[in-house]
DNA sequence: TGATATATTATTGTTAACAATATTTAACTC
DNA sequence: GAGTTAAATATTGTTAACAATAATATATCA
């Protein structure tokens, strides 16, 4: 894989960014594959193509660290992560004790204005769905839980979540090679909303918890399959 | 306040160090509010006081706001966080659900190993507040905490424990002026790890709230405290 | 004096050259 | 040819000088 096909415009004119550019040129795609898990990200071949200085590189794969999006090593530079299955399911598990919390307090909130809102998201994403707009679809039904996070009011519970829905794609990718569709069911994201506007918790966390298991699951499956591969080509020695 | 003032040797021996002593010690003289919320950090200043390049003192400030301890404005410089209440309320309730989950899988592995590490974290706990050793007591009591997250074996439960760790005593200290006796009662760790060895998640879950919400109130007692007297100041006028 | 503009200084931000380290290539031995 | 050492190259890490910006002090005028 060679860098810089992560450019899509020509490679003669370089355009200048700023970091914030650059951070999310890289971390589109470190999540689309272009750029593979164990990818080196060598500093002077990205300030080419991006046009930018190579401390603004280094700044940006620092940044990329501390979300786990890339591992730097001493003296031996950055690389595109690769985590472990056990990150991925301590990523899931985290998950659903944070949306449950998020679940919670919407509950406890019972604010009606609140719900109108969920309710627009609601529709935006059957919209998109109605159309087959998949492009769409995908980011809306992720923006669904983003916005859950944001409208319970809790900052720190609305930054982990964030952190862990950037890590998520990549999880995948390291282990199924593409990021199939993961899109939430959007019934699912319906009976939520249904849930809490009764001021059922329970029933609201019980079915994110299995909308979000449903999701890993379709994970963990492809996983196993991929370790039987292994396992066949490994007797048939 | 004076910068220099956080380097307890002599200044006119600048000792060498590295980019993770530094952090350590700069992150400690915030805790202990040596460096009180507000405080400007420029990098000269602490360079010269740590015998360091500048450099390091940047990549240091970059990291500890990272972890909230710290603000960075650009063109502006750090100076340490001034976190809000709202944050320090998010924290604590984030913190319950991250605790809540970790507790859920503890009881879950219910594993007799594991039950025997917790009893002895519990019975140092116990040996330094019999000795009356409070300046031992305190980091072994947050250290339960931490323990408890590691002996769960989810590393991003972990990391997240750990981040709202480290941004507690800030909070605290923002709204109190000092980090009073916020220490854990140890007879509730005793309940927590019982009710864990008794397999009942319920209990445990509820006794690490109340210990949790226990601390929490100490601290909101004492900021309505704080904002009567602003209350009685202004009607005073 | 008090307000505003201007110069001075202090502080942060950037860069290009250098140093240190790791990686690759070539040369050599057996 | 496999393995080992040594040179050459590539890559990351550091630094000191410079640039840009903000904060402070001084001067000017009503």
């Amino acid at each position: 894989m060679r860098i810089d096909t992560i450019e899509t415009r020509a490679p003669t004119a370089p355009v200048s960014s700023t970091e914030d550019d650059v951070l999310r040129q890289i971390e589109q795609a470190v999540l689309d594959h272009r750029l593979p898990p164990g990818t080196k990200l060598k500093e002077v071949q990205l300030a080419e193509v991006f046009g930018v200085k190579r401390g603004t590189i280094r700044k940006v794969l620092t940044r990329l660290a501390n979300s786990r999006l890339v591992v730097q090593l001493p003296n031996r530079g950055a690389s595109v992560a690769s985590p472990s299955v056990e990150e991925g399911r301590d990523l899931f598990a985290a998950r659903r004790a944070i949306e449950s919390a998020i679940i919670e307090i919407l509950v406890r909130r019972n604010d009606p204005a609140l719900m109108g809102q969920l309710r627009t998201l609601l529709e935006n994403e059957q919209k998109a769905y109605q159309l087959g707009d998949h492009k769409l679809a995908l980011p809306l039904s992720v923006d669904f839980h983003r916005q859950l996070a944001k409208l319970a009011g809790n900052s720190v519970l609305e930054e982990f979540l964030n952190d862990i829905i950037r890590r998520t794609p990549l999880v995948i990718l390291s282990h199924l090679g593409s990021d199939s569709e993961n899109a939430c069911r959007n019934h699912e994201h319906e009976g939520i909303v249904d849930a809490i506007a009764a001021g059922d918790f329970n029933k609201a966390s019980l079915i994110m918890n299995e909308h979000l298991l449903h999701i890993e699951n379709q994970i963990s499956d492809k996983t196993e399959e991929h370790q039987s591969d292994l396992a066949a080509l490994l007797l048939s020695n």
